[in-house]
RNA sequence: GGCCCUAUCGUCUAUCGGUUAGGACGUAUCCUUCUCAAGGAUAAAAGCGCGGUUCGAUUCCGCGUAGGGUCACCA
């Protein structure tokens, strides 16, 4: 690792201007992937130049939304602050005769009187050579003399991005497919300002269901929602890898550093994959598995902090078996774990086992209770093998259904040896007199 | 419409000229099971069309077709 002076330099380089989606964090997990799999830098540059619609609430999801993913950025530039560099290289385009000064009056209607600055097109025809999509042509003449700034002081996008990444050092960029018709602008500019063209990567599109451009107002959520849904950032990262790239071979669950480890840009797809909401959901269950039991009950405690924690211990397991996102857990009375939080409300009718007699059931759970009594509540598989010789005898569904409702309050639920053991023997007792004594009644 | 990009199961994808076209998500069925999940097993499911090149094309080339992106004094 000593000098190696083609390091590779990438950039993420959103304007802030709402609030990000899947498909724009995407560019930035394969940016950051290009970048440090080849020992480089990678860069945060908010794209700020047009002042009205920029806020700095979205630049601040922005940087929320990295830092929750994990994605370091080594430096950050804004381009606002840049401005005068901009304008510097803006003078010596107009001074070497590439840009002009072009007085027009204002699209809006208004009747004002501009003056714009524009690139002197010489109608040239370029090739450039995309990482992942080979060579793409254009012929510049379609282009026109376009515009490269709203006057002398206010320099617009294309001038900005081409100064700022060479500014920055930027050698690769790695961006969407929409940014291909750019592409051609960028390097007249380069060209002219004589700076070298840095290498394009232009990725396939993250598609909606209808496989046009994800966007938010086809209901794509910003990154910081999935966040807030109690998603892990491992499996959104490992996610949006795998959507337009994957190593081969058959696993797919990887971490970051995995990610970096396997990743190569030349095995980027080049056609748009849509965005699979319930793969996703998949993806986490599979994270969420992969974490430590520490990890696990921490991030189910910022849902139940209120709840006692001998109790959380011995669910979670239970938990983890059946959630796929931490944030499934925010209303526990609405989900399925709510009984063990506080005694169910009991439908006597539904405490018999299809049509056995209900002073059977209540047999059936006096003779359960003896049984539980003097047993020790160490584990769901000690007391599965304490009942199950009695449940057999009796007929599984007679005995189990009742106990289970009895417990649960639940027709589906988790399994009574398991609801046994989590809410520990004088509740368990206690739930099934009080069920008893409901029969009699 | 001009320019540009793309094309394998419903979806995400493997294959870098020769495969019974493989895997995953989802779906269905079965097993397990007192129920629901989870787990296990199985199944259905794909090379856009037409021409070339080649002994041989999903793979390479051309033409269609379809889809997408982009055409700002936004980025």
């Amino acid at each position: 690792m000593s000098e190696n002076k083609e390091s590779v330099v990438t950039r993420f380089a959103p304007s802030p201007t709402g609030l990000l989606h899947m498909g724009n964090y995407r560019t930035a997990v394969f940016s950051y992937l290009y970048a440090r799999k080849n020992n480089g830098k990678f860069i945060l540059r908010i794209e700020d130049t047009d002042r009205e619609r920029s806020k700095k609430e979205y630049e601040e999801n922005i940087i929320e939304s990295l830092n929750w993913l994990g994605l370091n950025y080594d430096e950050m530039y804004r381009q606002s602050e840049h401005v005068d560099t901009h304008k510097k290289y803006l003078q010596k385009l107009i001074d070497d005769g590439h840009a002009y000064i072009s007085k027009e009056l204002a699209k809006d209607g208004s009747g004002i009187e501009r003056e714009l600055v524009r690139f002197k097109n010489k109608e040239e025809v370029i090739t450039f050579t995309d990482a992942i999509r080979g060579d793409i042509t254009t012929d510049t003449k379609d282009l026109g003399d376009f515009v490269i700034a709203k006057s002398i002081t206010e320099p617009l996008f294309h001038l900005a991005v081409v100064v700022d990444d060479y500014e920055e050092g930027v050698t690769h960029v790695i961006r969407g497919e929409d940014h291909i018709p750019n592409t051609p602008r960028q390097i007249l500019i380069a060209r002219a300002l004589g700076f070298p063209s840095p290498t394009y990567a232009h990725l396939p599109l993250v598609l909606s269901e209808d496989r046009t451009k994800l966007s938010k107002r086809k209901g794509a959520l910003p990154v910081t929602a999935y966040r807030d849904m109690g998603y892990l950032p491992s499996a959104i990262i490992n996610f949006m890898a795998f959507t337009g790239w994957n190593p081969g071979g058959v696993e797919e669950i990887f971490t970051l550093e995995e990610l970096v480890k396997t990743f190569d840009i030349s095995k980027v797809h080049k056609g748009g994959a849509i965005f699979n909401e319930e793969k996703l959901a998949w993806m986490n269950k599979e994270h969420i598995r992969k974490q430590t039991t520490e990890e696990q009950l921490s991030s189910v405690k910022k849902y139940m902090a209120d709840y006692d924690e001998l109790l959380l211990n011995r669910l979670l397991p239970t938990i983890i078996d059946r959630i796929s996102a931490y944030g499934e857990l925010v209303n526990i009375e609405g989900s399925e774990f709510r009984f063990f939080m506080k005694q169910p409300d009991i439908d006597i009718e539904k405490v018999v086992w299809k049509d056995d007699e209900p002073s059977k059931s209540k047999e059936y759970l006096e003779s359960i209770k003896e049984i539980l009594a003097i047993i020790d509540f160490s584990s769901p598989q000690v007391i599965k093998e304490a009942i199950m010789p009695y449940a057999t005898e009796k007929g599984k569904g007679n005995v189990l259904w009742p106990l289970r409702y009895s417990l649960s309050g639940q027709e589906k639920s988790v399994d009574p040896f398991t609801i046994c053991y989590v809410l520990g023997k004088v509740e368990t007792i206690s739930r099934i007199e009080s069920v008893c004594n409901k029969i009699d009644s």
